[in-house]
DNA sequence: GTCTATGCTTGATATTTATCAACTAATAGA
DNA sequence: TCTATTAGTTGATAAATATCAAGCATAGAC
């Protein structure tokens, strides 16, 4: 972890949290002086699981994993960490410990912005706390689908939604580097590693996908829909 | 569902909000002045998944069960509602529609209160505005942790689970009335109404409860809280 | 380039959980 | 009070999923 500061300024920086527009000049400024930059390599844990909520995080580059460490050693992979969006859990505002983990994928370019001074900017900027009550709504809602999706669908159903996750959210193309293992698709699906492999291979012999060990292709999208929403 | 007015103001009323206590005067009296009561009988739909989120709902008084009408007509019970509590989706702000759907179990008193003041009013106090996120932030927490559990435990842990919330949350005693069928309650762990008697009859004949149709005593805690801990 | 560790893959099997069918108990109307 | 309906219960079976064991592929380390 390198702390060059490559990032000029949240000015202008072009991968900021699109919310920070709601700031004055000055408020941006503030959050300008109290950010701190870090960049991570692949495997690096850039927030760990129940440690204090000092900072949000938001990521200039690359792609990160947010999971939570469950019950007996289990994973539970959240989401994929992109650039432009807010990373912070919801215990930021119920107990000041960070609900998941996040772990760098590819190469990490992240900025630390101070919580204090955040939570000071929502406090005096109504506009900017109807966004972040938006952002942390949107969050919610999504894994009150996921919750829905993980106990009521098949492991078809499941991995359907994870691929199309990485398409739609993650890649914005139907033809991706797979740059989780197994066992992580397996921990974003609950489903166990082996079972991710033959349910793959069931999806390839159908002809839905093409898939490597590292790679997707999406080759029939709307039937891999139907498979998502028949569960 | 009956329109008399019960409850004389929001300012004198005892099951009310505690987040309200951020407000004015003025502001409190607003809310009071957009504010509109109605009473509900047993299995009446107070709030619909998918309707608009014209009105926050509060309890003044009785039970009502959450759920999220899921995929194939199944249901998935979030929790108990309570009066004091606010009663809010995060659709609320992300799509304008209401999350889950909001059945009274017991007889209802309840407020429905003008979304778009209660909106307003985020925007214009700080401190009202950084209640309702912590608010959210824990209904938040808590919908992450019941993600994993659901996930990572077997049956009886999410029996457990379930039969404590009850006790601790809802009724705040060890002994109980069952006011979930062993369907909601399956629907609230789930699993099929048949392994909900099952597993409710291992637990009395381990000693760990007694039950029957409408009752739960709990008489070993120590071993209900190891069974949810195991998984 | 060879070696070694790690992840991937496959088949066989065990476990968990759901479904089905039949029956019993409780309950609300007539 | 009787009866019809619904919820609860039980055992048998089927389906879904996890685990185990073994072999294969691949990418770094040396």
């Amino acid at each position: 972890m390198s702390v060059v500061n490559l990032i000029n300024s949240c000015e202008s920086c072009t991968r900021r949290w699109k919310n920070f527009q709601h700031l004055t000049k000055d408020q941006l400024q503030l959050v300008n002086e109290n950010r701190y930059e870090a960049a991570f390599k692949p495997g690096e844990i850039m927030m760990k699981q129940g440690s204090p909520t000092s900072n949000a995080l938001f990521m200039a580059s690359g792609m990160a994993k947010t999971y939570i460490e469950g019950l007996n050693g289990k994973n539970f992979i959240m989401s994929i960490a992109l650039p432009g969006r807010l990373i912070m859990g919801p215990g930021a505002y119920v107990n000041s410990r960070h609900t998941y983990t996040v772990s760098a994928i590819t190469a990490v370019q992240a900025c630390f912005i101070s919580f204090d001074i955040f939570k000071q900017l929502v406090r005096v900027n109504g506009a900017f706390a109807e966004s972040l009550i938006e952002d942390i709504s949107a969050k919610s809602l999504g894994s009150l689908n996921r919750m829905v999706n993980l106990s009521q669908k098949r492991m078809p159903g499941r991995l359907a939604d994870a691929l199309l996750y990485l398409s739609d959210q993650v890649f914005h193309s139907d033809d991706y580097e797979m740059i989780l293992s197994r066992q992580e698709l397996g921990e974003m699906t609950n489903m166990a590693k082996e079972c991710v492999v033959r349910i793959l291979k069931e999806l390839e012999v159908s002809g839905v996908i093409y898939s490597d060990s590292s790679k997707i292709k999406i080759l029939d999208k709307e039937k891999l829909v139907q498979i998502s929403l028949k569960g």
